[in-house]
DNA sequence: GCACAGCTTCCGTTCAGTGGAAGGTCGGGC
DNA sequence: GCCCGACCTTCCACTGAACGGAAGCTGTGC
């Protein structure tokens, strides 16, 4: 039989790693073969690594026959700074935010030209939000987004401002518009969005320092800002300051 | 040279894991000596490996030479189901709960014979508490682990019973005396401990069902129980049933 | 009952992986 | 400033873990 007419300079690890990353956000749950397609290895050798992945609980297959990550790699996420470091200083006062203001509350930092949510609290008489923790939206349409972007080095700006997806009708899209908005974030303190991420939903957002540095956003999302921007603002800087100095 | 003395009938694969196991809540940064000890490598296969780890994002090396756990794990851990599945309907619960009581707030499982956190709300203000997301304690010790023990199959009693560490003064050690608790919680519909896992902790818990199953377990900690337990329990129970009818 | 999609198993061949040893780097102690 | 020890990095001849096409199996839909 045929076998061993492998692709050349492939590890067995990078295969592994390659199935792992068949997952995201829109592939919570895929087949073999899904998996097979989108890790680009054949059948055979994908059916054979994801029997020991599955063994050591990096995933876990339904009685359809499916996979999904296993509790093994939630575990073992939850060991990285990015979970024990900003995240575990900020918790206490995202918590406290959020009780007392009552709306979603957001904690985030930019990777590149996204944002990514580190945490995100919310109640059942919050705005509805888009947002997942650890997942990416734009920089451009979010508050904390604007917050990172306005922080961010010039070739980030420049990059984001290059292609500004329109996401609502409310979404801006002109590089003015957008560029005279960060430097408003940088004069006041704090970034605002008024539906451009979702209808319904207006926020508000705060760097958080470490240092000189912008590690973070915190943020708060809400039906409207209208007679409430200055008491959410104060509320917002109060709980960034301090994060900033347990950091 | 030597080499290829490789171990027979270890794969690759497994190597790789065996890395990622050496990290754990107690060794969160680790050198790469310490690796090799911890997974039973020799040097260079873990320096080799670690190397592809690094490269994928499932590790990365602090400046000092040590390894973390790195973003992408914290990324596909997300994707698990335990991240999607029951805490994702049980967060604005949680973050409910907290508003109306701001105590801090546990959502937890059974995983064998320990309790595993799902969830953990707490503020500035909230008694402190040793429990972490993705952390395990004793199920005898905690009230969601007595919530769950009582939930849970004879032969898990058994276990636990058969060796209740004590942990401070008030810690229940005797098995009858366990029993007669674990009978109460089921008669009341919640447990409450005082100060059997950390002094100046009380805490009260309430089993989370799916159809007739208890899938996990929703609990608050107090300074004290006195004259709150009922107010308490009435949240819990209420905040309980809505997680219940939306899994 | 048949066709099809997806999954499982096989196994001769081969190259990715092996790891002891040597060399390099860095920090601490004197 | 030097020395030592701990730790990390690199090497490479040899070999067995890994390879994957093909065949077989299973379940579903028509």
């Amino acid at each position: 039989m045929a076998g061993n007419s492998r692709q050349a300079g492939t590890s067995v690890t990078s295969r592994a790693l390659a199935i792992l990353s068949a997952f995201d956000e829109q592939h919570r749950t895929l087949s073999l073969s899904d998996i097979a397609t989108r890790a680009d290895l054949p059948l055979a050798t994908t059916h054979r690594l994801l029997g020991e992945l599955h063994r050591w609980g990096a995933l876990d297959r339904l009685p359809s026959g499916e996979y999904v990550i296993g509790r093994r790699i939630w575990d073992i996420g939850h060991l990285a700074p990015t979970e024990t470091g900003l995240r575990q200083v900020a918790e206490p006062f995202l918590h406290d935010l959020y009780g007392a203001t009552l709306a979603t509350v957001h904690l985030a930092v930019r990777e590149g030209t996204e944002v990514v949510y580190l945490d995100r609290l919310r109640g059942n008489q919050s705005v509805p939000v888009v947002s997942k923790v650890g997942g990416r939206l734009p920089l451009h349409t979010t508050g904390v987004g604007k917050v990172l972007l306005a922080h961010a080095p010039a070739e980030v700006q420049d990059a984001v401002l290059a292609s500004l997806t329109r996401i609502t009708p409310y979404t801006i899209t002109q590089p003015g518009a957008l560029r005279r908005q960060l430097r408003q974030v940088l004069d006041k303190g704090y970034a605002t969005t008024h539906e451009e991420m979702s209808l319904g939903a207006c926020s508000i957002a705060v760097p958080v320092h470490r240092h000189d540095e912008v590690v973070a956003s915190l943020g708060l999302v809400v039906p409207t800002l209208k007679g409430s921007e200055q008491r959410l603002y104060g509320a917002l800087h109060v709980a960034a300051q301090s994060i900033g100095r347990r950091l």
